[in-house]
This record gives C-alpha cells, structure tokens and sequence, in this order.
DNA sequence: GTCTATATGGGGATAGAC
DNA sequence: GTCTATCCCCATATAGAC
C-alpha cells in the first residue's frame, strides 16, 4: 500500500467520523436544543472523547456552526435539483416540504429560531452567514416570479414573505403536532402547506 | 397606625417590588431568552440583591414560571373583554393582534416555543399548565364556531388550526420584520394576521 | 491521535452578619 | 429582610501520558 493511499484512506476516515459527529450533533440539538446539548452527549454517542472531538471542531459554537452550514448545503442543492417543470409557487412548497420532512424524521429546523444566543453565534459565522444570503437571493427571485404571475399576494411585502416562509419551516406546531394529535408524517406536511399558502380561512 | 394596615402596607410594598421583578424577568427574557437570562441580570435591573430576589421567587424556575403565569392571564382576560359582537374568526384575529403587540413592545411570546428545556419545565409547572388548558378549551370553542359559520376551513382539524395560531403568537418573522424591515409596528401586525388567516396566496 | 485527569469559569443557590 | 461573601455543581476546554 502506497504512501498515498494510506493517506487517502485516513483521510476518508477521518471524513466519515466527522460526518459521524455531525449526525450526533444534528440528532442530539433538535431533541434537546443547544443549550442542553453537551460535548460529553455528542462524544458519548459517537463512541470517542471528548478531547478527540476537541481535535475535529475546534469549540462547541464551531461543532454547531458546521452541522448548521451542512444543513443549508442541504437546501442550496434541494433548490439546485428542484424540477424545471415546477411553477415558482411549486417550488417553494417542495422545499418547504422537504425541509418539514427532515426535520419530522429527527432532523433541524432550517433557522434556529430558538434562542438570541443561537442567532447571534449564527450571524458571528461567515461561512453560515454565506450560505443564508445565497439562498435568501435565490428565493427572493422565486418570490418576484410567483408575483408576477400572481401566485403570491401582492398586497404582501417581500421581505413579510421571505421570513414567514422560513418561519414555516422551523414552525414549532409541527412538533406539537407530532406529539400531541394522531396525525401522520404525510398529513402534518400537507396540513403546513395549506396552513402557509392557503391561511387557516 | 394599626398592626393591620402597616401589615397591609407591607403586603402592598412587597407585591409591587414582586411586579417590577416580573416585569424585569418579562424584559429580559424577551430580550436574552431563558438560557442567558441570569438572576444577577434580573437583580442589577430591578435595584436588589440576589440573597432579596430569592426570597420573593425560589428559584430562576420559579421566577419564569409566574412570569408566564401573568402573562397567560393577560392573555385570559383578553379573552374575557372581547366584544360579543365579534364573529368568531374576528375574535381570533383580535386577541392574536393584541399578543403580537404586546410581543412588539418588549413583552413575550405566549409560547416560549424557544428550547426544549424551557417547554419541559413549564409542562412541569401546574399553574400554567391548568391556564393554558384553560384558554385552549375556550378557543378550541371559538374555533368550532368559525368553522360552524364557514369562518375557517373544514379541511384543517382543530388542532391544526390551534398550534397554527399558538405558533403565529411567537412566529420568529415578527422579530426579524421588526429587525431588517422598515416596517411600522401596525403595518407589521396586519401582515401577519393576513399570513395567518389568508396565507401567502 | 487517543485517552485520563484536570484546569477554568460562570451562574444558581445559600450562610451568616447586620 | 437586606446585604456581602461564598459554596458548589456543571460544562467547556486543555495538559500531558501513551
């Protein structure tokens, strides 16, 4: 074995055990949030130390920043593979739809609404902060199409429809729903379409 | 001066120095969340010492959980003086406008929807738990009525609609509105009722 | 690069003086 | 009933051995 594939191979192992972490973190922040998620929870269930996880990411903030950033890669290449076909308004309900999916199957909200503390460690990390602007610019785009074709209110400000539709997707009723009624994963994500675009009337 | 009325006297002195530690916890809270909320915080801003503020709330659970409590029972007695000429949906619309105003002013959201712990400890708290069920039962009426008058869609179960409108009282997109936009405070609160009751359509 | 063991700091809660 | 001073736990982060 040469030099170079030994290398390689731990490179690639090296790649999976952070993906490994970062599964952990992801699990383990949407059931117990980030401030009652430990290094010692996310060390434990990944089956290493803590200081070996010191030696992936380099402080929790930094852990949570990247589990966030692989989030929003999610949605970035979700809008890149998004049917030709689909009208502006479709495609903002199947991502709306397929960020509910996620998070209804152990996965993040898309923003952390949760606390002042999350946003503001947010905002301080470029890369995150990168990854939101590009997706804020492109559903901007989809937003001025859907109007035009008068597929959204135009009575609506733009700004009023970009942040209730992130709203949406990190909407706390779905957890409530979840929880509380009998309703299927199915039902829940139909149910939150219709309540987004269509209103309770 | 009697025992009786300086005893009375104390009792008032003490129940308001109680109601300005309630509204430095309401401030703060909105502002911190409860995780970077401390009791040093809470003891600077009112003017007292710590040992004082534990002798009023026995802990920081405590010390939140009534904080809530007086805001549901704002929330209650809104409920209470509505105006009986109002359709049910108007009534919906009325004391959700009121909540998102009290939001915009520095208040809370009604659910504190934020993190895991927070939801949990106040599950825990049996007082706010009995004034939440409380309000839930009279909407859960309100909102048999709407659909009774063709007011809400039928499509919806109720407790669809019910987290929905939980959720409208503590949707992110206000905060961010109030942050990023220019938007007045009343323009703001129209939209979102319009987002919650017509949707983005 | 992995571990055990430990430093560090913050914040909830309290002892004890006045 | 108020304060000063302190306790003490817990979680982030690291030192140092292997």
């Amino acid at each position: 074995m040469s030099i170079l594939s030994r290398s390689s191979f731990k490179d690639k192992a090296f790649k999976m055990r952070e993906d490994a972490i970062l599964d952990a973190t992801t699990t383990t922040l949407a059931i117990k949030g980030f401030d009652l998620m430990t290094m010692d929870d996310i060390a434990a269930e990944v089956g290493i130390s803590k200081p070996s996880l010191y030696k992936h990411f380099k402080s929790k903030e930094d852990l949570v920043g990247e589990a966030m950033i692989r989030l929003m890669d999610g949605a970035l290449e979700q809008l890149e593979a998004m049917p030709k076909t689909a009208t502006p308004v479709e495609q903002l309900k199947l991502l709306l739809e397929w960020a509910l999916r996620v998070r209804l199957t152990g996965g993040l909200p898309f923003l952390p609404s949760t606390s002042p503390h999350v946003r503001n460690m947010l905002t301080r990390n470029l890369r995150y902060v990168t990854r939101v602007l590009k997706l804020h610019q492109r559903l901007k785009k989809i937003v001025a199409q859907a109007k035009a074709k008068g597929e959204l209110s135009i009575r609506l400000p733009d700004d009023v429809i970009l942040f209730s539709f992130y709203a949406r997707t990190c909407d706390p009723s779905v957890e409530y729903l979840q929880l509380y009624s009998k309703l299927s994963t199915d039902a829940i994500v139909q149910h939150m379409l219709q309540v987004c675009f269509e209103g309770l009337k």
